[in-house]
DNA sequence: ATCGAAAGATTACAAGTGTAATCTTTTCAG
DNA sequence: CTGAAAAGATTACACTTGTAATCTTTCGAT
């Protein structure tokens, strides 16, 4: 039981926890240092970021000197767990099978890829001993 | 080649657009009839999303009397598309891999599924001659 | 001690969204 | 013909989001 009143993160959002998450706790300067590149935010606005992740949740943080250490507040699994909810909702009237299967039809998997999911989808069968079906 | 400039959609434009393609053309009041019972929209709210859709380029009408009948005017699978590949980006980093696994071990799939998307799977294998490769 | 750089706090501001209310025109019941 | 109902058009308004700029305080170099 970890989920629940997990904040909904905008896609900017999201930059900014992916990279905390990857990195763990940071200052401001770092984040705005590691964002990938293509993000060319200014400092400023990854301040607001950072405030905005703060107010709703999503990142705590540790004062230290003068400035602050964010870190993320949130497991990213429950994150992402709450945003494929949202999309299996949104798109699919939370029908799993045809999301999924778009997925697979949508994405270029190579034969490994493709082994590693029949291996999953085996272990998720009713009776596959796996510790008995979670969530 | 149909996508491209397919107007990404808000959650609730989502509603509108899938109970479109679900009946088919339909006017504001049918609509609005047609939604789920939980969306209790008023009229007006339709119509503005109506408008809103038109303007975006998700739906075209066609005057009948003094009334439009409106229908979409892109298709589902685009706009799904479009979305996954969304989600994919923010969330993924656009490893398709990940996120297959992700649905797979947050969804509950009964046994008939799970081998649906085994044979999905199977056919996806580089030189599994099904009319090769699409997208 | 002093001044500029750097932190966070506060404010800004336009676009997008959810959710309508009001306005204008058209049409149908009587 | 008349008046209300119904269509679409226009306007509203608060909240979120992307993207900062400005303000205030503090620390560190000289």
């Amino acid at each position: 039981m970890s989920a629940e009143d997990i904040p909904s993160l905008s896609p900017a959002e999201w930059e900014v926890m992916k990279t905390i998450w990857d990195h763990g706790p940071m200052a401001a300067r770092d984040v705005h240092a590691s964002l990938p590149s293509d993000r060319d935010w200014s400092i400023k606005t990854v301040k607001t970021m950072l405030s905005r992740l703060v107010a709703k949740g999503g990142l705590h943080y540790q004062q230290i000197g003068n400035s602050y250490l964010y870190d993320s507040a949130i497991a990213r699994d429950d994150a992402t767990r709450l945003e494929v909810q949202g999309l299996l909702a949104r798109l699919f009237d939370n029908m799993a099978m045809p999301m999924i299967a778009q997925f697979i039809d949508q994405s270029d998997l190579n034969d490994n890829e493709i082994q590693e999911l029949q291996q999953k989808l085996c272990e998720k069968r009713p009776g596959s001993r796996g510790r008995g079906r979670k969530r």
